[in-house]
DNA sequence: GATGAATGAGTTTTCATTCAT
DNA sequence: CATGAATGAAAACTCATTCAT
């Protein structure tokens, strides 16, 4: 192995670990509170290596932003490629929706970033194209549906995306605060009687 | 006269302008980035008369919290003497909710209040009786809806309530972000179809 | 004594405690070298005192060269009304500039002046101005000669201040470097040279 | 090889790179802002290249104006076998003088080793040195003056030559933030003057 | 020779909080 | 009631220097 790509790979291996201890320590402190030291050390390294990265924090946040929301996404392309009945696309979508949202700090995160948003237009823009990538997505899985018979062909999909999203959306933040809100079953009644299937 | 008194001086001016000025800074600069120095000076006093009436910016911001969550919720108390249509009230009550979800301020502000939630319990806590008292005013008004025959007598008004607020979050959610997102008639019309109106 | 004057009281003290501090720190490390803290500290307060009183470092310094330029000016004005002989004048003058080029820390204060402006305009400005009223004063002065029948009528006592001026800044730069340079005798020889008063 | 002898490879074009690049980074930003990796960039190198040629940078510092200083001093040389009239040798000096204070940088670098030299020990010893040849040049020059009869056989060179140094510095220095300062055919007739030579 | 990842001490600046007036 | 001078802890960011490759 030459010097090229042990340098190469070393870097690598420190804006991986830099990426990672972001979601914890976005998650856990906010964008404000957690400082380049608590996520250097996180990452297991200093400041100094941050910079090296990076240019500023919130250069790297937006980094990170794109980073995250991509991963994110990607969680759900299996859904495209499914054989199964559209019903049962559906269930799984709830259910890797659920899984995701569960994840540790990843509520936190998407309030964050809801957060900074509406202040920063960079941040905006990020979720901006997140959540047309988003509605994007759902559009092509609802599609299916139509081709299976399973919707009715004169459903507007791109409202019915928009409906759906704000559902999610709307049972993540209100289970954020309220135990015993309502039940992912409930979520996936309220979505199939949006789409007509029941 | 101790701090914990301060809370039933809610008549003073004073009290009242730093209330006012919290609504615009919090909201414009997020908690973390309002300074006390600024909080004051928008309220027209200095740094020291804001510790006169609170003992932290933390116990400000709850009490700031409190107060702007009750101000927000006595907007939709009209709605439970109304004396037009049931369909009427939801009219009205959506169009209460857009017109409130479009004051400047209160959706930076409310994406502050979930930011802050998820990490400090005191917040949360506020987050949560907000929910709570949510749902048991739509609850009352869907009651008016089954008295007067227009709602299924079997609709779960609980888990109905909890759908509608989350309709609602995640329109706000979604329109903070995506210009040409979804509209306030497809609200509607979703809220009735969950309403099972149509 | 009221309030508002002793408030006023503290915070001129602690600006004049600043102004002063700065003479030495500056002169003594340099702008770059000459950190807030040390600033502070060397006038008996904490950086947050510098932050109360001045924006950034580079306001205060800009502030402080005011301030060191105007008071060192000052010291030439008795020069404009002095009854004695013209001669005598001339080595008054000189006198003083040798007084205050002896001052601790002003020599290097000055270098620090002219090593900033070259790549500062708002400092260079400053300094701009500082040779302008250097040359105005010097003008009065010879016009006094003039006017006592003791320099030529012919001569130019705009190039001639400006001539003078450059003598003494020469004559202030090689004695920072070398010992046992040229004498302040020879710097008033050489300037009745100029003024062709031998 | 040791540090030591690193002196002896000037022939370097690493050496040489480092060289022509600090001339233009000190210059521009001044010692304290010229960091080691835009040095070494600027040169078409790596930190790691530095620091394998210079232990520290103040080390090479020093080097740099050793070297800057001999190089400017070189320029003057021609002037002690030039065969042409001692007047016209004057002029040529001048000119000399003009077109290497308008160099890019020049006076910029010469504020800074000033600015450096009255709180550095090493520095100052450098510009002592640099004076005093400074000094012996210019009498070896007016030594031909001498014996070609131009000169005052009175003339004490060693004081005249110190303050045609002056001369010079002070008509820099005041170049640098004065436009319309005085000229260099001024500078040219008051040495002229100093050499009593109207 | 040359590279560039990593460090850690140092710098400017902000800000919640206290307290004498 | 109200002021504003003073503090000190913490933050983002810089940079000379080292060293494994």
């Amino acid at each position: 192995m030459d010097k090229v790509s042990k340098h190469a790979q070393k870097s690598n291996e420190s804006y991986q670990r830099l990426m990672d201890a972001a979601f914890k320590v976005f998650g856990q402190y906010g964008y404000e509170k957690a400082s380049i030291d608590l996520l250097a050390k996180e990452a297991g390294y200093t400041k100094g290596t941050f910079y090296l990265h990076f240019k500023s924090k919130e250069d790297f946040f937006l980094e990170f932003m794109d980073h995250k929301l991509s991963v994110y996404k990607q969680n759900f392309l299996p859904l495209l490629n499914s054989n199964t009945t559209f019903e049962s696309i559906i269930s799984q979508g709830i259910n890797i929706f659920y899984k995701l949202s569960n994840e540790d700090n990843w509520i936190p995160l998407f309030f964050e970033f809801c957060s900074i948003a509406v202040r920063n237009e960079n941040v905006k823009e990020r979720m901006s194209i997140y959540y047309r990538e988003w509605f994007k997505l759902i559009c092509m899985v609802l599609e299916k549906g139509k081709q299976a018979n399973k919707l009715s062909a004169n459903l507007d999909l791109d409202i019915t995306s928009r409906k759906i999203v704000a559902v999610l959306d709307g049972y993540n933040l209100q289970n954020s605060f309220v135990s015993n809100g309502y039940s992912l079953d409930e979520v996936e009644q309220l979505i199939k009687q949006i789409l007509e299937l029941d």
